[in-house]
Order: structure tokens, then C-alpha cells, then sequence
DNA sequence: CTTGAACCTCTAGTGACTAGAGGAATTACA
DNA sequence: TGTAATTCCTCTAGTCACTAGAGGTTCAAG
């Protein structure tokens, strides 16, 4: 049995946030003291575990909670998990993809005034220059 | 002059995104017409496309209003443009390269049970197992 | 048994918008 | 000139995923 903030040493999930997710109904709740102080049990570090991990993939806590439902699920449901992971992946490329152009922009912006900055510093003028990049975002 | 719509439509904001904009002081307020309209100018579309350009590229609206009071500075002002810049690209490159790790870790998911889905998915477990991935995120 | 750390609930704030209500102004056309 | 459609106005509240703080209670160690 673990406190709410052994669970948070465990997981590195804050202790406000652990509360939170438990009032989106991601966490179960979990058992209390006498004293009304939250009481977890393996289950409960394992989940929240799940939680972290896919947050850190980036998945928005409605998809995780599909997840959640699914677990141990068989058959289509199946095919749903699968589903999720492979738009996330595919969003997740898109996004490299979009801050792979902006950083190319970045670097000829950074450029632009490098090293003297005389009189008018171009990196204003290029941040507001749409027309130099190449591509549109 | 240009309507509040008509702005909208050669910048692509969105309306009610442009005053939200004045709200917050970053775009000057406009004119109006006698009936409370907003009439802007040549010099709020460019100032709107300035936003525009740097929300693209990723800057929060603090920084960008700081840009936005540097414009025709000199000296150290420009600098601080100048600095803007780049802790803006060396975020940038700590974004892309955390999604990258994300991203091999997701191949490995989507892989972990692709075609036969016969009776345990390995994506769940995948999700939820932090242990195999090489790299902690 | 006392003290200090950890816990409780609740409200409100963050950033960057977005949506909707309820009403007023403008524009196009007959 | 009338009227109908469209656009605009302000204001409030909601989104997502937390985070911070107030004010009070309970737990664990010495």
C-alpha cells in the first residue's frame, strides 16, 4: 500500500496531477484510511505507470482512456488499440516533419544577423518575412 | 480598411483568435466605424502576419510581443531579438528530437502486433511496458 | 504526546485559443 | 426605400492538461 506521494516517487507523476487524473476517471480510486488519506495498490502503480508512459507519448488522455477500457479486451476492440497506435504515429511523423521546416527557417533567421548587428538587425524582418521559406506552414 | 473578416481571410486567424489578439495588447487597437466596428490598415495586417508567422514558428505569445516592442531597435534591444532566435531554435531541436525517440518507440508498438490480432494484443502491453525502450523519456 | 511533514478539498490560474448566446450594424438586392 | 442575409459586436464559458495556493486535517517519528 502506497501513500499518494510514494506513488508519485514511484511514477514522477505529480501528486495534483495524480488527483486529477483520478477525478477524470482514469485512475480507479483508490482505497482510504480511517483518516480519508488515498491508499494504492500495485494495481493502481501500474496504471498510473501506463497513464505516464503514453502521455510521454504524446497520446491526449481521451485516447488513453480508450486504452484503459480496452485492456484485456479481444477480438475488434483489438484492432482499435492498434488503430490508435498507428494515428499517433502518424500524427507524431507529421509533426517532426512540420518542426523539421521551422527549424530549417530558424537557422536562416538566426543567421540573418549574425554576428554584427550595425544598425537594422534582420531577424525582426525575417521573423515577420513570410515570403523568404520555402515552404508554407 | 479592412473588416475584422476580411483580415481574417488574408491571414488566416481566425476572428475571434484576431481579438483575442488586441485583447491581450499584441495587436493595436483599430479604428472604428461609427456603428463600433473594427476598420484596420496596411500596418495591422503586417503586425497580424507577424504574429501569425512566429506563432507558426512555435513562440509563445510573450516572446512575440517582446519582438513586437524591439521592432526598429537598436543595440542591445537587438540582441535580445537576436536571443529570442535562438533559444527558440535550440527548443526547437530538443522537440524534434525528443518525437523522434518517441516515434522509433511507437514503430515498435504498431509492429508489436501487426496482422494476426488472435487473442492478446501486444500493443497494450507495448503501451504500458516502459522497460523496453531504450531511452527515458 | 507533540511536532512537522504529508495529506485533504476546493478554487482559481495557465496558454492559446474556441464556441456560443443574444443582439446590433452593414451590405446586397429589389 | 425596404428588407433580408450576412457580418459584426460583447460577454461568458469551455477546451486541454495540468499547476498553485489557501485553509484545514491526519499521519509517523521521536
Amino acid at each position: 500500500m502506497y501513500s499518494i506521494g510514494e506513488l508519485s516517487r514511484q511514477t514522477g507523476v505529480k501528486i495534483p496531477t495524480i488527483r486529477f487524473y483520478e477525478d477524470k476517471g482514469l485512475l480507479p480510486e483508490p482505497e482510504r484510511t480511517a483518516g480519508n488519506q488515498r491508499r494504492y495498490d500495485d494495481a493502481s502503480l501500474r496504471c498510473l505507470r501506463f497513464i505516464r508512459h503514453t502521455r510521454d507519448l504524446g497520446l491526449p488522455l481521451a485516447d488513453i482512456e480508450a486504452l484503459l477500457t480496452l485492456e484485456g479486451a479481444h477480438g475488434d476492440d483489438l484492432n482499435r488499440a492498434h488503430d490508435i497506435a498507428e494515428r499517433q504515429l502518424s500524427d507524431l511523423r507529421d509533426r517532426i516533419a512540420r518542426l523539421r521546416r521551422l527549424e530549417k527557417e530558424l537557422v536562416r533567421i538566426t543567421r540573418a544577423c549574425d554576428g554584427q548587428h550595425d544598425h537594422v538587425c534582420a531577424v525582426l524582418h525575417a521573423f515577420g518575412d513570410h515570403g523568404i521559406c520555402e515552404s508554407s506552414h
